[in-house]
RNA sequence: GGGGUCUUAGCUCAGCUGGGAGAGCAUCUGCCUUACAAGCAGAGGGUCAUAGGUUCGAGCCCUAUAGGCCCCACCA
């Protein structure tokens, strides 16, 4: 055993201890050595950071949160795997391997493809462990050997695997669609990559001449005029009697040569607008489906980069630049009827926030709608759980309106699509590898799709594809599927839903039981942390000044599933004080062990506060084991930080010096083994939470063991429950408070100490205060306890107070203030009064007598009882002192 | 437009299946008591947003209202 500094100092300590953990291999799951050793599994997949990405707060939450799940059933003796990773993060990393070529004057089109996954490949060499190495300062107790990228050889066939598959049963298709566009990324993207956001715009009305009639028109309005060059058709409602006659005219198309008909079509809302609709296919996803309803002419009419291609005056121009000329020269041709003011939503694409324009162009999809349905089931059955329980409605809604997923992106870093086209006669094959010949004109020149695949795409197969699927490894056999997911409320759409219906599809099975969700991290003011406000606080700079374990407490202290919070400095602290309380508990413990070694003690040597303890460390193993398993991680840190520090500190370690101090004291060897083992067994509890302080008070303290991380988890023990001592601690606990109470309203210094008296009737609360007589008086200041059954030979002066089981009597030589005294007192009446009248109120009540369960109703006896007889006491005490 | 969620002590938040309102920080009063002043002992502070309802009993369940936040959505 080794002396502990006077304060505790993570920075010494923390590498040093995750050094030793990863040397052991103590992080290392073994599905061989699970199922030798009949161990159930426990499973969770980190969600992999992207290869781009530095630690920030939301990672170190959703980490400690892993963490202290694969700690606990670690403990718990399951064969735990904490399978961690990288994601490529297609567009991300693509956009900063630009960037870095840019800067060193390289062009992303001259390097071509190859040379610029060369580069990406080298910029993920140098960067991609970044963050990895960042996890390990939280203390992340991932099986490191096992770590994955989402590129690497294995998951991307598992890429394969399933784009294959998924082609072959008609559930991958490609096909020309309205897709989300970005003009600056230059790649289509996703629905749920879309955000939507209230932009003010206008509505321009305008008048599109009908033909053939003089000085007739149709009025539009519309939010986007520049669009009107692609516009194919206007529709109107069929039932709407304004426009009945016009329904089959032809419309000139203002500022091109082109008629349009006006078409009937129900999509249109009679009471919105003008009861109008100017009909672009190709720009629009109503229009869309409007035109195939209708066999209307797509026109396209701007290029990749939202510049307009339509021949002519607009050619070239930006499509803001193309809105402004086009609104001038239909106002020039007195079309333009009026321009109102008009806030919408605008989609925007996530990543850049570039206003999002819809496009049509060829593009892969996943047919949903039949994929859905089992993910739909797997929550309604109950297979599938979400905690809390809420987010189930927000997965359910997303599932249930659905639309195709479009898979492909324009971009190079990622999955290539596998699909070949003959280079003769155009012929397309979907394979894992490049075809020999072409099936149908037999040539053998292919070319591969120039197309990759979104980055969930992967990250969707994540949970199987990292222990070897397709193949049936020993890990996939024993760890799959995997238990808990864990990860913030953002990403549901984006990843839990995919991986749902993924791992169903190919694996049959749901890819884990339960996704615990939480919130973002945000900073005092309540806002997201975020680089443009930079007022976000790195995790590492926590670390480095307060040390992980603190980190870690302060991120879970008060958390509930799902809910946001607030990172203060102020709250890291309290944490920092509380590592320090632990440290000091265990120095002071291990000086006293030092003096005197632990001998093994019989559990009918304890005395009554080693029993009180005990019972109270067993109940609360019971209760924090409970609340883990219900994910409620923040209650159950809450109930050990007030064990630690309120009962086995404040209350038993001061119980206990003074047999400490005796060295003849014949209980010491029950107060040290005490000791001892009720500090490992709070150690144990609090390790998932603060693993490294945990650990190295643990291997200073024991030698048995190697590590806390191993050791057994605390289970509750029939032979630890001693429900009579913990009542009678409380006894004695309450007459402690009551004098405290007394002698800080009297200003006594605790210094000054003075005769006990307790008095009661009942013998066996006297045998109590008999029983505790030694550290009761250290705790209540008593110079001398004296225990007697009346109020005989007490100074009538003596200062009293009044607890359920005695009444105290504290005779000091001064005088006490009399007044002050009975105004103490009266005011306690006051307060019995309330309860009796409570009491009596609720046991007057038929319906209550009648109804509430019997225990509840005997409660409330007790408790009647116990305050009729402490205001007997006080009004007794009240009547001798007014009559003085 | 639809859905979700929140409103609890000065501040930030907990509160499990309904049974006498909790923590941290802040405030006030004493204490350097031989583990810890990053500490110890006390104290003050809440009509649990509002209005109804269910119940013997509601912070918790139901309905409505007000306000805040979030998500989804194709009204041009």
């Amino acid at each position: 055993m080794k002396e502990l500094e006077k304060t505790y100092n993570p920075a010494d300590i923390e590498e040093r201890l995750y050094q030793k953990w990863l040397d052991s291999k103590y992080f290392h799951a073994d599905a061989k050595r699970g199922r030798r050793e009949g161990k159930k599994p426990f499973t969770i997949v980190m969600p992999p950071p992207n290869i781009t990405g530095q630690l920030h707060m939301g990672h170190a939450l959703d980490n400690t949160m892993q963490d202290i799940l694969i700690r606990y059933k670690r403990m718990q003796g399951y064969e735990t795997l904490w399978q961690p990773g990288t994601d490529h993060a297609a567009i991300a990393t693509e956009v900063k391997v630009i960037d870095k070529l840019k800067s060193e004057g390289i062009d992303k089109q001259a390097l071509g493809r190859e040379g610029f996954l060369e580069k990406a490949w080298e910029w993920k060499e140098e960067y991609g462990s970044r963050i990895v190495k960042q996890l390990h300062k939280l203390g992340s107790s991932a099986d490191w050997d096992r770590e994955r990228f989402t590129m690497d050889e294995g998951c991307s066939d598992a890429v394969l695997e399933v784009f294959t598959k998924l082609y072959e049963k008609g559930y991958i298709y490609k096909g020309s669609r309205i897709i989300n566009w970005c003009p600056v990324c230059q790649t289509s993207i996703s629905d749920a990559e879309v955000e939507h956001e209230e932009q003010n715009g206008f509505f321009w009305h305008i008048k599109y001449p009908i033909v053939g009639e003089e000085n007739r028109f149709v009025e539009i309005a519309t939010t986007r005029p520049e669009t009107m060059l692609g516009d194919t058709a206007v529709a109107v409602n069929p039932e709407d009697d304004r426009y009945r006659d016009l329904v089959g005219k032809m419309l000139k198309l203002p500022l091109t040569d082109r008629e349009i008909p006006v078409i009937a079509d129900e999509y249109v809302d009679q009471e919105f607008g003008t009861g109008c609709v100017k009909i672009t296919p190709a720009h629009d996803p109503n229009d869309f489906e409007v035109g195939k309803r209708h066999g209307l002419e797509e026109i396209c009419i701007m290029n990749d980069d939202a510049t307009i291609c339509v021949p002519g005056k607009y050619e070239g121009m930006d499509r803001y630049e193309a809105r402004k000329a086009i609104v001038e020269d239909l106002e020039k041709l007195g079309l333009l009827v009026k321009v109102v003011p008009h806030s919408h939503n605008v989609g925007t694409h996530d990543r850049c926030k570039t206003t999002v324009e819809p496009m049509v162009k060829p593009q892969w999809f996943v047919k949903m709608d039949e994929m859905a349905k089992p993910a739909i089931e797997a929550l309604k059955s109950g297979r599938l759980k979400f905690v809390p329980e809420s987010f189930g409605k927000t997965y359910l809604h997303w599932l249930e309106g659905i639309r195709d997923w479009c898979i492909s992106r324009q971009l190079w870093w990622g999955h290539r699509i596998p699909a070949y086209y003959c280079e003769d006669c155009g012929e397309m094959v979907v394979s894992k590898t490049a075809p020999d010949v072409c099936p149908k004109c037999k040539n053998s020149h292919f070319r591969q799709d120039e197309d990759t695949l979104d980055t969930w795409f992967s990250s969707a197969l994540w949970p199987f594809s990292t222990l070897g699927w397709p193949e049936k490894t020993p890990e996939y056999e024993y760890f799959y599927p995997t238990d808990v997911l864990v990860t913030g409320y953002d990403i549901i759409f984006f990843w839990v839903i995919r991986m749902v219906f993924s791992g169903l599809e190919q694996t049959g099975r749901e890819p884990f039981h339960t996704v615990l969700i939480h919130g973002l991290v945000r900073d005092s003011q309540g806002r997201k942390m975020s680089k443009s406000l930079g007022n976000g606080i790195d995790p590492l700079e926590v670390i480095d000044k307060y040390g992980a374990d603190a980190l870690r407490m302060t991120l879970m202290t008060g958390n509930a599933p799902g809910n946001d919070m607030r990172f203060y400095w102020e709250r890291v602290e309290a944490s920092r004080n509380f590592a320090n309380k632990v440290w000091n508990a265990s120095r002071f413990i291990m000086m006293n062990i030092e003096k005197a070694p632990v001998t093994d003690v019989r559990l009918e040597d304890l005395t009554l506060p080693d029993r009180w303890i005990l019972s109270k460390v067993n109940t609360l193993a019971r209760d924090v084991t409970d609340n883990m398993d219900r994910y409620e991680l923040g209650i159950a840190l809450q109930k050990v930080y007030d064990f630690i520090w309120e009962e086995f500190c404040d209350w038993y370690i001061e119980m206990v010096k003074p047999r400490l101090w005796e060295d003849e004291n014949t209980t010491k060897a029950a107060a040290l083994w005490t000791l001892k083992t009720v500090l490992i067994q709070s150690l144990k509890l609090l390790h998932p939470y603060m693993p490294f302080i945990t650990e190295e008070i643990f291997c200073n303290l024991q030698d048995k063991e190697p590590s806390i991380m191993i050791s057994e988890w605390p289970a509750y023990k029939n032979e630890w429950n001693f429900a009579d001592e913990e009542r009678a601690v409380e006894t004695i606990k309450e007459a402690v408070r009551a004098i405290r109470g007394v002698r800080t309203s009297m200003n006594v210094p605790p210094s000054k100490k003075a005769k006990v008296y307790v008095v009661s009737e009942d013998e066996g609360v006297l045998e109590i205060f008999g029983n505790s007589r030694l550290f009761f008086a250290t705790l209540g200041y008593a110079s001398e306890v004296v225990l007697q059954k009346d109020k005989s030979n007490i100074a009538d002066d003596a200062v009293s107070a009044v607890t359920a089981d005695a009444t105290i009597y504290m005779p000091f030589a001064e005088l006490v203030d009399l007044d002050k005294e009975i105004e103490r007192l009266e005011k306690e009446e006051e307060k019995l009064k309330k309860e009796l009248s409570r009491s009596k109120g609720m046991l007057e009540n038929e319906k209550f007598v009648s109804r509430a369960p019997e225990a509840k109703i005997a409660e409330e006896r007790a408790k009647l009882e116990k305050y009729s007889q402490m205001m007997s006491q006080v009004q007794e005490r009240l009547g001798q002192l007014r009559n003085m």
